[in-house]
DNA sequence: CTGTTAGCGCATTCAC
DNA sequence: GTGAATGCGCTAACAG
């Protein structure tokens, strides 16, 4: 029982067949009598056999290998977290199995593990970047016909596939409804500038302070740690200021949470006297500070899409060089005093 | 360059050697030539030349195939997803890489991408087991000599190595704190009396009613869902309750956070008219209500543990039929009012 | 429908 | 030091 890897051409000794008609009823194969099917599975659960896929796909042509690496940049961050179940649900229906790795915003960890995966012979990748990707770190990946789907972070010019939120649309739509509120120095707190996400959000920030006929005031963006401890910091650094602002659009919700801190800390309600908006990154902000509008992106249904569309990639065979870009239904939630306002959807 | 894959052969033809000079440089071989191996390696880089494990360990005698498998019952609890990193951390740094996979509590999931991961030929596994695992799940696993670690919920008496807090001491400490605060009356709210977690911590409830000189009345442990919305339940049922009790300790913090919902929804203040004290098995709660105290284990610090067992087991080549119980210390944060009192740290 | 014959990419003896 | 064989477990063509 102990000797050594039972192999199919053991099971092919004891059910008195030759190994190419085990590798048939192992594939499922329909050319196979079914008697012989039955005494082959018997035989394979009598000396638990345990199929090998290593050896399956060196032998098949290409990396068949139903593995798929999913690499994100903060696995600590609960978003991120359901972003992988959602991987992993699609990924373990589809029958593959899911390489999991975390790089911790570090360029040279997350340069490990692609290496590391690619050793393995995954069948595509999911990645949400870390700080500082290039664009060229992938190009290896699809020289060697990998799929590659990038996910929350939009990376400059590669040509692979991602899906990212509308990061713009969401924080304009954010603003003007902060203007519907009544609210004219809206400012928008928190985050760092150097991620295209940052970007992404400051101009739709700037789209909404036009279209709602607001001039720009750079005073008015202070930046800070995309986290709880940031978003204290950013309030305190605009309570400030001799023309404060009376409500904010939050880089997301740890800074939204930590706004909200340091506006109790000020003796100030969120939401009745400080307005404060933040992009649901941090999926917990959602059951945790209700009486928070948030512009949301289920994180799961994220990670399914990016699955799907990566599974699609996969069997389709030849990785198409365009670049796919969907974006992913943002909702602003209205829980603030009044009746919870059904989800306004966009994009 | 997009013309296959590139093997050892190809790249010794490039290089002007053979496929097992190439084979030695790959393993780091000092049989080489200083110079040979320079070639080598700029052939390498040269070809885009990508290491085949598949095939390395197919012809290695065993499973050394540098991937350990980790399997949680919920990654959507922060818990498991800080467990996650923990254990990629000390993975990574040991060379290798991380198959996660999320059974969502179900035991046929489980089962699946246990045997997934077997096919794949996994050289290490680390489980945090869904409800309801019995013993005999791993049975093929030790007989395969594949080293399992299984972690968070105890598995009654499987021949496996297991890390999990000290339920039973913690809880009870628990309660000795709640008692030298003068309360008599102390309710053990939540969680379903199905898993062995419940058990040790229902024990160390008992244990600890038992050392204050207490006795124990059944009505006061009231059973409920682990989570939020159980809390609120729990200590719903428990205030409606003829003698009321005046402090709780929860099965875990979601409870403990419903319970404090529950309270303020009657208009009580946690932790000052009702003291509540909960494990904190979802990390994010310790940010969330500091106003809580709590009977907290780090899950990194219990992943980085776990993965470091398993590694030590797996180059220690032969799987102990030992099981090694290893405790991690438990902490009792005090931050309800008064200065927060240093850790107590225990087991 | 089933058995036979070749390799997949690599690591490991051995000779040279 | 280096090159020529051999086989890991499996699938892919063919042959029976």
């Amino acid at each position: 029982m102990s000797k050594g890897r039972v192999t199919v051409i053991d099971i092919a000794k004891a059910a008195g067949v030759s190994k190419s008609t085990v590798s048939l009823v192992l594939q499922g194969s329909p050319l196979v009598n079914e008697g012989t099917r039955s005494k082959v599975n018997a035989a394979m659960r009598e000396l638990g056999y345990v199929y090998n896929r290593g050896a399956a796909n060196l032998r098949q042509t290409s990396a068949k290998s139903k593995i798929i690496g999913v690499v994100v940049n903060d696995l600590t961050n609960s978003f991120f977290a359901e972003l992988a179940v959602g991987v992993d649900m699609v990924v373990q229906s589809a029958g593959f199995v899911q390489f999991l790795s975390n790089t911790s915003e570090s360029i040279d960890r997350q340069r490990e593990v692609i290496a590391s995966m690619r050793e393995h012979g995954i069948s595509g990748l999911i990645v949400s970047p870390a700080r500082a990707t290039e664009a060229a770190d992938f190009k290896p990946l699809v020289a060697a016909d990998i799929p590659v789907v990038v996910v929350v972070r939009s990376l400059p010019g590669a040509k692979v596939s991602s899906i990212v939120s509308d990061n713009q649309d969401g924080t304009s739509a954010a603003v003007e409804h902060l203007a519907s509120l009544g609210h004219a120095r809206i400012a928008f707190l928190g985050g760092f500038p150097d991620t295209a996400v940052f970007e992404e959000r400051l101009a739709g920030y700037m789209d909404g302070m036009n279209a709602a006929g607001f001039s720009f005031h750079e005073e008015l963006v202070v930046s800070s740690a995309p986290s709880r401890a940031g978003g204290a910091d950013a309030i305190g650094r605009a309570m400030a200021m001799s023309n404060r602002p009376t409500a904010a659009v939050c880089f997301n919700d740890a800074v939204a949470f930590g706004v909200c801190d340091g506006l109790r800390a000020r003796h100030m309600e969120p939401g009745r006297d400080f307005a404060v908006v933040g992009f649901d990154d941090v999926i917990e902000a959602q059951t945790a500070v209700p009486a928070l509008t948030t512009i949301s992106v289920d994180p799961q249904s994220m990670g399914r899409r990016a699955a799907q569309l990566l599974l699609k990639q996969i069997n389709a065979g030849k990785a198409e060089p365009e670049s796919v870009t969907t974006a992913v239904r943002l909702v602003i939630r209205e829980s603030c005093g009044a009746a919870q306002k059904t989800g306004r959807k966009m994009a």
